[in-house]
Parts: structure tokens; C-alpha cells; sequence
DNA sequence: CGGCCATCCTGCACGC
DNA sequence: TGCGTGCAGGATGGCC
């Protein structure tokens, strides 16, 4: 599924190809993943100014407004027309299209005049300069939470999904139930580099999971194989070979390590 | 406030 | 072989 990683490496493929498009007609296959008072009347006539991520959102900048999308878990924004799964199609006047392809259908297209207003509930960018390891760690700081839930609350944070999570919890040593506030500042900072490096590999990977964007249908990134717990229940861990435990924590699926990971309570 | 649950969807991996 | 079942999951909203 599409993580922050991914949503990065679409908007760069947009940024190379959709700036300067004129909306000449839409078309709405399922009328769900299309959000808009008056689609055609908000939408046919503008040009796109820019594409920009905020979280696992993108945004693409309108003359007026802009087209805000989720990719949710199977979304994708390609150029390459196909018969299944197609949700939305924007057609410009220079004869290209966009299609928004979603199989299981929880991806959102939202016309909005004001997406800053729109994006606001947002915690901060994980890869952004105001955050910082004194932050974080003032974040975390009388949160009795558990933390992997609140990793993935993007009012908290943003952009951070359950691979991702599970994986930096991992390269920092703590275990995912783990009350926030009782984890010891030296590991906040392990966390917040892991959470950092992390995520820059996998954007150097183009992520980890199906693209598709420039390279054709069923790309994939290539960050796979760099995960050491997530998809591993079972298997040896990779630094002290015991089994990987795969548990429910909030409802998702937690991949972690008895021997490596640390439960602070 | 925090945790839990249902909801939305479909494909796929199971088991019999 | 073929069918039925259950699981996966990001965000939201309701409930206790």
C-alpha cells in the first residue's frame, strides 16, 4: 500500500508531467471517489499550477483550488489507461489523460478552494524541519499512549503508516506496546532516527510497495527487501534469530521482536 | 481523553 | 477443482 515513500515518488513523476494541464473533461466510472459540490463546474477550465505531498496526501494545485487525493491502500494516479479498476479519468486539452485507479475503492479525489484549510488537522512532516528530536521528544512527553497506535495517528504525526512504524520500532529497540511517555529519551532519539532514515531510504527505493507510475503498470519499489520485521511473522529475526511475533495492536497488524525490542511501561 | 469497533471494498490465501 | 470464509488495511466517526 501506498506510504508516504510511495505518495513522494508519485508526485515526482506528476511534478514531470501534469504541470500545465488543462481539465478539458472528467469522467466518473465511481462516483464515491470523486468529492465536489459541482465537479464539472469546479474543475473543467482550470490548469494545474503544481503538485505537492503533505502527509500521504497529494495535492494538485489548481488556478483556482486544487484536487487533493488519498491513495488509501491500492490507489494509483497514472497516465496509462486500463480497463479495471478505473475511478476517475481527467481528460486535458492537450489530449492526455489521468486516471485514478483503485481496486478495492477507498481512494478519494476532493475538490476543495482551500486545501491548506482542508490539510490543517495534520501533525507535522516526519521529514520536515521543524521536527526535530527536542520535539519529538516534547511530543511523546506525557502522552500515556501506546505508541505505535499514535505513530499512526496522522494528527500526531504525519505521513507515517504501518509498515513504516513497525520498522523504525524495530531499529530503535522498542517494543510496539509500549506506554510513549515511558520511553527514555535516549531511545526517543533512536526512534526519531530511525523514523528519519527510514524514510529517506525508502524514498531513495521509490518505496516499497506497487507503483506504477512512469515505469508502467506493477512497478515496484524497491524497499522490500530492506524491511527486517514487517511480513516476517515467524520467520528468524535478523539480528538475534528468534522468532518475529506478529500481534494485533489497535486493530493492525505488528511485526516485532521479543529479543530486540523493549517494552516500556 | 483514550481505546475499541464498525465501515468502506476487493483480491487472495486458505481449508475442505 | 471449486467453493466458502476470513483477512488485510487508512481514515473517520460513534461509543463507552
Amino acid at each position: 500500500m501506498p506510504e508516504l515513500p510511495e505518495v513522494e515518488t508519485v508526485v515526482r513523476g506528476l511534478q514531470n508531467t501534469i504541470i500545465g494541464e488543462t481539465i478539458l473533461d472528467l469522467e466518473v466510472p465511481w462516483e464515491k471517489a470523486l468529492i465536489a459540490d459541482d465537479p464539472y463546474e469546479s474543475m473543467v477550465g482550470k490548469s494545474i499550477t503544481g503538485v505537492r505531498r503533505r502527509a500521504k496526501y497529494i495535492v494538485i494545485e489548481l488556478d483556482r483550488g486544487a484536487l487533493v487525493v488519498h491513495l488509501r491502500m491500492t490507489g494509483k494516479l497514472t497516465p496509462l489507461f486500463s480497463e479495471k479498476h478505473v475511478t476517475v479519468m481527467l481528460h486535458f486539452e492537450s489530449g492526455n489523460s489521468l486516471y485514478f485507479k483503485d481496486t478495492r475503492k477507498f481512494g478519494r479525489m476532493v475538490y476543495t478552494e482551500d486545501p491548506h484549510d482542508m490539510l490543517a488537522h495534520l501533525g507535522p512532516e516526519p521529514l520536515g524541519e521543524v521536527f526535530t528530536p527536542n520535539l519529538f521528544y516534547k511530543m511523546l512527553r506525557g502522552k500515556n499512549r501506546i505508541i505505535k497506535p499514535l505513530l499512526l495517528d496522522q494528527t500526531f504525526l504525519a505521513g507515517l503508516g504501518n509498515i513504516y512504524v513497525d520498522e523504525a520500532l524495530f531499529q530503535s529497540g522498542i517494543q510496539p506496546l509500549s506506554i510513549a511517555s515511558a520511553i527514555p529519551r535516549i531511545r526517543v532519539k533512536s526512534l526519531y532516527s530511525a523514523i528519519k532514515s527510514i524514510l529517506s531510504a525508502s524514498i531513495q527505493a521509490q518505496g516499497t510497495t506497487v507503483l506504477n507510475f512512469s515505469h508502467g503498470d506493477n512497478q515496484s519499489g524497491t524497499y522490500q527487501g530492506a524491511l527486517q520485521v514487517y511480513g516476517r511473522g515467524g520467520e528468524p529475526c535478523l539480528q538475534c534469530e528468534q522468532p518475529i511475533v506478529k500481534i494485533k495492536v489497535g486493530q493492525r497488524g505488528t511485526h516485532y521482536c521479543e529479543g530486540c525490542q523493549k517494552k516500556y511501561s
